[in-house]
DNA sequence: GTAATAATATGAGATATCTCATATTTTTGA
DNA sequence: TCAAAAATATGAGATATCTCATATTATTAC
């Protein structure tokens, strides 16, 4: 992790404002960190003393579990918000984040700045709309989670990550993102190339029956 | 579902403020709402025009799949919002919500507040701690039920539910709940009673090894 | 009070998903 | 550059969970 200093930081914050977040001036204590991909921005069970601010990149919740199974909970991406459940809740068990790119994010340390946050209607106001579309894509999630098989989740998926008709995610990620063991997702994805929705090349495939992989997906009904 | 008028307005109002939610006055055209067991207070799909704040009674968000699946999502319990997404988003799909108690509500018209609300930093305070705590409500629920089979969810849900050793929820609505189905339900408390942890009695079942219930729940480190 | 509806109950067979074992290939770190 | 670690790959058997069929018992509505 490497914290911005000098003119580093001064020509970052020239280049992307945050003032548009807050009401009041947060420059003075403010810092600039970019984490490298696959580091960790917090340690699960580790309270930070930071609200961070995404501006660039993308990063990965994740909770473990007493059976040691890991869950992907969601993906943090930029103009979000990490920390924000400790600056809010004094009791919380703090989740893991870890950058899956590059990511570089806007640190509030909280001791400073909390008492100005929670008084701060502007800031309220947008943290207020993320969160109520966090826990509205989360009850999405759960649902779903339960009422369908990995097969529809997972063309969801495929269709959503797809770059030019190409799906090429690491399948472990996928696993812990989806929530299914290593093995079940490989015999769903050959069912799909048996089936002729995708065609394996390598380490990748492509997709070659759209209509297919949507009908799959659009049951689910994600608007 | 019956609006209080006059006099029995008045002496609801006297006796459960909410003065402490809003840094402005609401009375003028708040509404209070008594909305029976089993009532709809809001239709799934159908945009509400209020935003209620739940004093009595208990209330469920549900959702309907492509597939004719029912999810029960969560629980809405007094001291909570209903409708708060619909405020805070333009484009939401609106859940059901069902009275499953005898509920009576404050219910702010959106069009007449709105713009009071989302300037008001005491509103959007308890708004943010509020959606903060149901977001991480929703990914706990989503993280445990992709990584534990019925049996661990179940002896939570038992513990959380029963009454002085006695358990006697509907099977219909913990299906929904726990997203599982009805046969594989009942399958489940069978073994729960083969293997001594429960004792049925008619429509009900005693609680015989608690010990074993909560080693089972244990692990789903629900802190 | 009775017919309709909802909830409970149980069996049998199908399917979705998991665990474990083992081998190969790719990536990473010293 | 080489050994260790991570990711990919596949088989086989076990288990969790679902679907459908069918009966019986409560609850609700008229």
């Amino acid at each position: 992790m490497e914290i911005y200093k000098g003119k580093k930081k001064h020509n970052f914050m020239e280049q992307h404002s945050i003032a548009h977040l807050f009401s009041f001036p947060v420059e003075e204590f403010i810092e600039i960190r970019e984490y490298k991909r696959d580091e960790w921005i917090i340690q699960e069970g580790m309270r930070p003393d930071f609200l961070f601010y995404v501006m660039e990149g993308k990063a990965k919740i994740y909770i473990t579990h007493q059976n040691g199974k890991v869950s992907l909970i969601n993906f943090i991406n930029a103009n979000e918000y990490i920390g924000e459940m400790e600056l809010l809740n004094d009791v919380y068990y703090t989740k893991g984040i870890q950058a899956s790119t590059k990511t570089i994010c806007f640190a509030l340390p909280i001791h400073r700045y909390r008492g100005q946050l929670l008084e701060d209607a502007k800031f309220l106001r947008e943290l207020t709309k993320f969160l109520s579309v966090k826990a509205s894509i989360m009850a999405a999630k759960y649902s779903q989670s339960l009422a369908f098989p990995l097969e529809n989740r997972l063309a969801d998926f495929i269709l959503q990550t797809a770059d030019e008709g190409v799906y090429k995610e690491k399948h472990v990620a996928v696993c812990d993102y989806l929530g299914v063991s290593y093995r079940h997702l490989l015999h769903v994805l050959t069912q799909f190339c048996e089936k002729g929705y995708m065609q394996k090349d390598g380490r990748v495939y492509h997709i070659k029956d759209y209509a297919s992989l949507h009908a799959l997906a659009d049951v689910l009904g994600n608007r």
